[in-house]
DNA sequence: TAGGATGCCTACTGGACGGTATGCGTCCGC
DNA sequence: GCGGACGCATACCGTCCAGTAGGCATCCTA
């Protein structure tokens, strides 16, 4: 039990090393050697957990799971709510390497085809649950459509992050999704409800 | 000339080649053989015009430069000349292997530093240029803060393109587009402005 | 029509990369 | 207290890749 725990903290090492360096440079351009030598791990360690490069990369995209599946709701507003994971998001892109290596391993299309495809439409379904609810308690605008707001909203929020990251290392993505969510929630929600929204993060 | 005809032909065809190697596999995995191969030239002739990969990854970001300073304004109103350049952009991103290769070289952040923020920042510029002519204009509402609109609105473009991109191969791009501006555009111009514009695809 | 420049071709090189083979220490069950 | 599995270390291999060297044809100029 002993021995496999530690099994399991070097299995982590790596994978954290792999997101990071995923992160950094991308699939194509990230080496086993820099994974290695971050981990502290050598070769032998690393593929006796991982069959190979893209097996990794595979266990990396799962962390992005662990976190949507994560996540709680804390409001009984839905869009509360809504507002409060992209935070949430945000808040883990800036800390958790796992996230961060799937996001940028998710975005790059074309190393494997499905997995991406899956997260993507994994947090699309999330959003337009959170809609759905919105919808039935009266807070939308009745025009909206729930299925291209949600596109919308993933597509936005992936885009915001993406730009935060490259003109200010994700410094100000909490800003940037106060900025997305004063634009966007006047055409999204109906007068009475936004009132009752709180546009910046909450603790 | 008849000479330096060709020279220029053969130089473009592993442009065009190169943009559609970049864009389907990104700057690390793509390989000059592929290129070679995809543009019926010969390695020689592709270090006669190009001394190394990085330096026709550049030029093919210059292809992107070329398209901005291509476009002209069609409409007296700003505001739809900014829902204009959208379309514009979004078509040249269906038809043009230049625009397509230079966006995934500018995504692609770590390869090489300094480009791609240039790029960003003359989108976010351009589209900063339009939102202040709509302020003068009267358009636009007053609390909406130019600078972060700004980022907001080439962010969120940017993630509609890449998430198109990746679930449908960017075949419901413009449509999506549509559904971003429909729900944009109340948190930011006023409802007389609003009554004028056409978010749909104009010709 | 000579001769240099332009534009391109082919064969090659050195290095790095992902992955493997094999071996060795350590612990756990019996 | 011992045998076997677990967990890892190290040396190595074949492949592929960006880039180079040097030659050669075609054209432009004079």
């Amino acid at each position: 039990m002993a021995r496999q725990a530690r099994a399991l903290a070097t299995r982590q090492a790596v994978l954290v090393a792999a997101a990071e360096v995923f992160d950094e440079r991308g699939y194509a351009a990230a080496t086993m050697s820099e994974i290695l030598d971050r981990a502290g791990v050598t070769k032998g360690a690393l593929y006796f957990h991982f069959r190979s490069k893209e097996e990794l990369a595979l266990a990396v995209i799962e962390g992005q799971g662990v976190f949507i599946s994560g996540w709680t709701p804390a409001s009984d507003s839905p869009v509360q709510n809504l507002i409060d994971l992209g935070y949430a998001f945000a808040r883990a892109l800036q800390t958790d390497p796992l996230v961060r290596g799937s996001i940028r391993l998710t975005i790059e299309h074309g190393s494997f085809t499905q997995p991406q495809l899956a997260a993507y439409q994994g947090w699309m379904d999330t959003v337009r649950e959170l809609l759905e609810h919105a919808r039935e308690a009266g807070d939308l605008h009745p025009g909206v459509d729930l299925t291209a707001a949600a596109g919308v909203i993933t597509g936005a929020v992936t885009g915001i992050q993406l730009s935060s990251q490259v003109l200010a290392d994700r410094q100000d993505l909490v800003q940037r999704l106060s900025d997305l969510w004063t634009l966007l929630l006047p055409g999204l929600v109906q007068p009475h409800a936004l009132a009752r929204l709180s546009v910046a993060e909450r603790a």
